[in-house]
DNA sequence: TTGTCTATGTTATAGCATAACAGGTCAAGA
DNA sequence: TCTTGACCTGTTATGCTATAACATAGACAA
């Protein structure tokens, strides 16, 4: 389940979300270790509040489970938690919905691709290299240096597209 | 000036700005009479005040300057003439600076792609059909449709990289 | 004129994000 | 052991972004 292309098809389908999370949880905190980044019990427990939602949250929807917890309740914590694993790649920010996801498969370098499923709040990342790799072309042929990306979607998965009757 | 490969260049060059923002009104003044919409004295001030700038601005930015002008001072005046804009695509939304940019081909259908410099901040759009089409490609792969995408890139534009030394 | 539609003005508030400082933990090295 | 420094967490306060809801005013057709 390393392959992003499976698993942007799996986060909108039923599965065994335990699993899954538990599995991808396993791999994050192995790369955590590598990259000697502490993954602390706030830190931790944002990374597997996010992996259970298995869609994008709000800063401050985390902050509410935090706090019910006995963890802080100001949103810096909860940003705080955020920004150390986006920075290492843990997780992801979904500017579109002001709101940050889990990644899926850490470790893999990847600049993603997010699919935001309209219907299901589900949020899928894509197999990103040929899109960047189109983006790279079209803004070089303007003498533009791509640094970083942000790409997202807006539609519907399969799941609901069948659902809503169509 | 209405192939999008050619200004994105220009955006990030010395030019006329004057000529280019003029040409660039006069084509959204004739693509809002072709679809009946109204361009008002506060939208259009907003869209001459981007036009002008040639850069992403904040909505607060915007307010100011129309506020200075006599128009209305609260944030909603600046809003619903920006939202106006992009509805009508006159304008974009660059949702990585939470900001607003003039369109610089309005009347062509197209959802852009951004190319933000991170030195100068100018913005420009660049051809985004090789890029949607990659993206809708990963994304019909796990069965997913895109309505809009937001492609926003980051990076060094061709003038600040030479300028910067490199 | 009257009614309707659209646009603008205004008040108030909701939602997102971060600066700045205080205190606590832990490990390395004197 | 004590000190030092790095890092993490907690807390206060505030700033920026965005919209809901209602009031006012102008354009236009019947």
């Amino acid at each position: 389940m390393t392959d992003p292309g499976a698993d942007a098809g799996l986060a909108f389908s039923d599965h065994d979300h335990a699993h899954c999370a538990g599995d991808t949880l396993a791999r994050a905190e192995a790369v955590a270790a590598e990259r000697g980044a502490r993954l602390t019990p706030v830190r931790r427990r944002v990374l597997e509040i996010l992996l259970e939602a298995h869609r994008a949250m709000g800063a401050y929807e985390v902050l509410d489970r935090l706090a019910a917890e006995g963890f802080g309740n100001q949103p810096p914590v909860a940003y705080r938690a955020l920004e150390f694993l986006v920075e290492h790649g843990l997780a992801h920010r979904v500017r579109r919905l002001n709101a940050f996801a889990a990644c899926m498969h850490p470790g893999q370098d990847h600049s993603p691709v997010f699919l935001i499923c309209k219907s299901c709040d589900a949020v899928a990342e894509a197999p990103a290299e040929p899109v960047r790799a189109a983006l790279a072309k079209a803004a070089g042929a303007v003498g533009f240096t791509v640094e970083r990306a942000t790409v997202e979607a807006l539609g519907l998965c399969g799941a609901c597209r069948e659902g809503a009757g169509a």
